[in-house]
DNA sequence: TGAAAACCGTACCGGCGGTACAGGAGCGGA
DNA sequence: TCCGCTCCTGTACCGCCGGTACGGTTTTCA
C-alpha cells in the first residue's frame, strides 16, 4: 500500500542520515522513531530488526549510487564517442558532482558496514562484496574498451585499474572526513584522472 | 607501576583486535574485562569511559603506524640514494609487508572512527585529523625531494599526490574488506606505485 | 613495613534492542 | 454495509550494556 510505503522510505532517510553521521551502532531507534513520528511497534512493522534496518539500508544506497554512474558516465559517452576521452570526461563530471556536496560526501555505506563487519551477518556481507564487483564490472568494461583502442605505457591488469577507481572513491571519502577537508575526495579524484590520461598518452614523436 | 602498564596493554590489544573486527559500537567492555580476565571496577581504573579508551586506542595504533613507515621508508632510503627509487621501493616493501599478512589488513582505526563521527568527541576527531596531516607532510617531503631531481609529466601538487598514498591505503583497506581479497589492498599500492614511476618517467629520446 | 597502586565485589541506574500481544483507525472491495 | 487487510498505537516487559559509587583487598615497590 502507499501509506507504508511512504513512512517505511521516511524511516531510511532518516536513519540514513544518522548512520553516515554517527555510525550503525551510535543510531539508536528510539531516536529514529522519535524524527519520524512513530513508535517503536511501527518501526518494527517495517523493520524485523536492526539488522534488516541495515540491509535495507545498504540496498537502497548501492542502488542509487549504481543509478548516478549510470548517469554520469551515460552522458560522458553521449557527449565523446572516444571512450578515454568519455571516461575522463565521466570522472571529471563526478569529481564535479562531489565538488557540488556542500558539507562534502556524506560517506559510503559500504565502508562503514565493512568497517564493521562482524557487527552484521553474512547477508550484508555477501551484498557489500557484490556492490564492490559491480563497480569492478563496471570500470573493468570501460578500461577494456580503452584498451581495445589505446596502447597503455605500463601493462596494467583492467580489473586492478578498475578497482582502483573504487579505491580512490573510498579512501578519498575517509581522507575528506578525517581532514575535515571536502575538497580532497574530488581533488583526488582529479590526481587519479591525470594518472589514466598519462597511461594511456600515445608516445610522442618528434 | 609495571603491572599496571601490562594490564593497560592487555585491554588494548584485545580492544583494539575487537574494534577493528566489529566496530566501537559493537564492541562490549563486558566483553573486553571477560578476555583479559579482570572485572569491570578493574577497567575503569585503567579508562574513563570509553571514549578515552577509544582515545588510546588511536594514540597507540597511530603511533605504530608511523613507526612502520620510518621503517620501512628509512630502510629504503638506505637502500637507494635517488628520492625516486627510494620512494618506489618502499612502496613496493610496504605492498610485501601487506602481502604477508594472513588474514589482510586488519583494518585501519583511523578510519573506523571518522566513518563513526559523531559518536566520538572532538578531541578524537583532532587526533584523527592530525594523524591524516601526518602523513601528508611525510610523503609530502619525499615528493617535493622527489620533484627536485625529476621534473613531472604532468603538473601535481606534491601535497595531493601524498595524500594519494593515504587514500590508495584507506581506499584499499575498505576494497579488500567488501571483496574479501586480502590482496586488493597490497595490488592497489603497485598500481600505484606504477602511476608514479610513470609520472616521474623522463621522456624517451629516440 | 607502609603507603600507594592495582585491582575486586556488589549494588544500582538509565538507555537501548527486542519481544509479546491486544487493539484500533482507515480504506478498498464484495 | 461490513469484512478484511494494511498500518500502525499502547503497554508491559526482558536482558545487555555503559556508567557510577564505594568499600574492601591484594600486590608492589621504595
Amino acid at each position: 500500500m502507499r501509506k507504508g510505503e511512504e513512512t517505511r522510505t521516511r524511516i531510511l532517510d532518516i536513519a540514513e542520515a544518522a548512520v553516515l553521521a554517527k555510525g550503525f551502532g551510535a543510531t539508536s531507534i528510539d531516536e529514529l522513531i522519535a524524527e519520524a513520528g512513530i513508535t517503536k511497534s511501527g518501526f518494527f512493522y517495517h523493520f524485523r530488526d536492526k539488522n534488516e534496518l541495515a540491509k535495507a539500508l545498504l540496498e537502497r544506497y548501492i542502488e542509487n549510487d549504481e543509478r548516478i554512474y549510470d548517469e554520469i558516465f551515460g552522458r560522458a559517452h553521449d557527449l565523446a564517442d572516444d571512450p578515454l576521452q568519455a571516461f575522463l570526461l565521466g570522472l571529471k563530471l563526478l569529481s564535479e558532482l562531489l565538488s557540488d556536496l556542500p558539507n562534502g560526501h556524506p560517506g559510503c555505506l559500504v565502508a562503514t558496514m565493512c568497517t564493521q563487519e562482524r557487527a552484521f551477518d553474512r547477508e550484508i556481507q555477501e551484498i557489500n562484496r557484490q556492490a564492490a564487483l559491480m563497480w569492478r564490472r563496471r570500470f573493468g568494461a570501460m578500461f577494456r574498451d580503452i584498451m581495445r583502442h589505446y596502447r597503455p605505457r605500463e601493462a596494467l591488469d583492467a580489473d586492478q585499474l578498475a578497482d582502483m577507481v573504487s579505491t580512490v572513491l573510498e579512501g578519498g571519502i575517509v581522507l575528506s572526513k578525517a581532514l575535515k577537508e571536502p575538497r580532497s575526495l574530488p581533488d583526488q579524484l582529479l590526481v587519479f584522472r591525470t594518472f589514466v590520461r598519462l597511461l594511456f598518452q600515445p608516445i610522442a614523436q618528434a
